[in-house]
DNA sequence: ATGGTTTTTACTGCGTC
DNA sequence: GACGCGGTAAAAACCAT
């Protein structure tokens, strides 16, 4: 593993060296064409056929692995970087377990006595404001939510600030955590520009209904006056188009023609005020078509959690729309 | 609350394998 | 007969006002 993560911490300073760290790692097993990393999605995409191959792949740890503790006291240097995914910011104190002074020595019963104690009033002191205490609740909901979901790091940092930002102006009485954070987690995608459908968080969230989640959401941006542009169809399309996997036998071609009929679309102004999931249903099984691949209304359906009857309704103006343009 | 819009549900007939 | 597809009407969900 470091091999890799140390081949993207090159690439992240270097951006435009992409041809070493891509060759290194290996091709894509359903069309062998080279895999892309895309670092703000946090995905890896084949060129050619746009495979989604690894999702939620970044994860900079330390760039050297540990066996024992010795060696960690020797590779050590900085310590870890400052996080929001810690309710303290990962800055506050801890008192090591192992019961050694500074130099290494073991300590007395009565000193050993004495860190315990102090280790507990420690503990009950980083967590003592209420706070600080919903925030280390919150905080671990954006973890196991996000990890069920395969967001990237990037998209948990950013929910993380969102949630410190309601509870520094006071927003979270009278409203559930978990609604909350469910919220921040959904406008992070947004923000991150790897959009999931709010359907996508409802079989993960602890929330209790679903109208709570959507009042939260608008709740946030009202309050934090973020402004959110409308979702882009086009970012759904790599995430239904891997998952129709195997039904779809040439990817590329697939992508880069409902893209076209997006644009055709949006030119003719009949997005406006349809779901963009819709959209991009719409456009995958449009493409579909023109490249007679046997895709159902249902299948593409599936993957994209719109009925049959809103595909077709759909499609049909949006290849209209791409015939059109395409006829003169 | 209301009205306009989109999406879903349920049901239909048609053609094909 | 099962399946995919197209269409419809009515209900539900959504959104701005």
């Amino acid at each position: 593993m470091s091999e890799t993560q140390r081949g993207e911490r090159r690439q992240e300073q270097e951006t435009q060296e992409e041809t070493e760290s891509t060759s290194e790692t290996n091709n894509c097993n359903d069309c062998g064409g080279r895999l892309r990393t895309n670092e703000s999605r946090g995905e890896v995409v084949c060129e050619d056929c746009g495979l989604v191959a690894e999702q939620d792949e970044i994860d900079r740890g330390p760039e050297w692995r540990a066996f024992d503790s010795q060696e960690r006291d020797e590779k050590s240097r900085v310590g870890a970087p400052t996080t929001n995914l810690m309710h303290d910011k990962g800055l506050s104190t801890d008192i090591g377990w192992q019961n050694k002074d500074a130099h290494g020595r073991t300590l007395s019963s009565t000193q050993r006595e004495k860190m315990k104690r102090l280790r507990t009033w420690n503990e009950r002191f980083r967590t003592q404001d209420s706070k600080e205490r919903n925030l280390k609740q919150a905080l671990g909901e954006v973890e196991r939510m996000a990890s069920a979901l395969g967001l990237n790091k990037q998209v948990k940092e950013t929910a993380s600030v969102l949630y410190r930002r309601c509870l520094e102006e006071d927003m979270l009485p009278g409203r559930s955590i978990e609604a909350m954070v469910t919220a921040s987690l959904y406008a992070a995608c947004r923000q991150c520009d790897m959009p999931r459908a709010l359907d996508d968080f409802f079989p993960v969230t602890r929330a209790r209904d679903d109208m709570e989640v959507k009042r939260a959401y608008k709740y946030i941006m009202k309050e934090l006056n973020l402004g959110m542009e409308p979702i882009d169809p086009r970012s759904f399309l790599n995430q239904y188009l891997s998952d129709l996997g195997d039904k779809i036998s040439n990817r590329q071609k697939m992508r880069q023609s409902s893209e076209e009929i997006l644009d055709a679309t949006e030119r003719e102004n009949l997005h406006s005020g349809k779901s963009p999931t819709a959209l991009a249903a719409g456009a995958i099984y449009a493409s579909g078509l023109i490249h007679s691949e046997d895709l159902t209304q249902g299948e593409v359906g599936e993957v994209a959690s719109k009925s049959t009857v809103t595909i077709r309704n759909r499609y049909q103006d949006m290849l209209k729309a791409y015939r059109n343009e395409n006829a003169e």
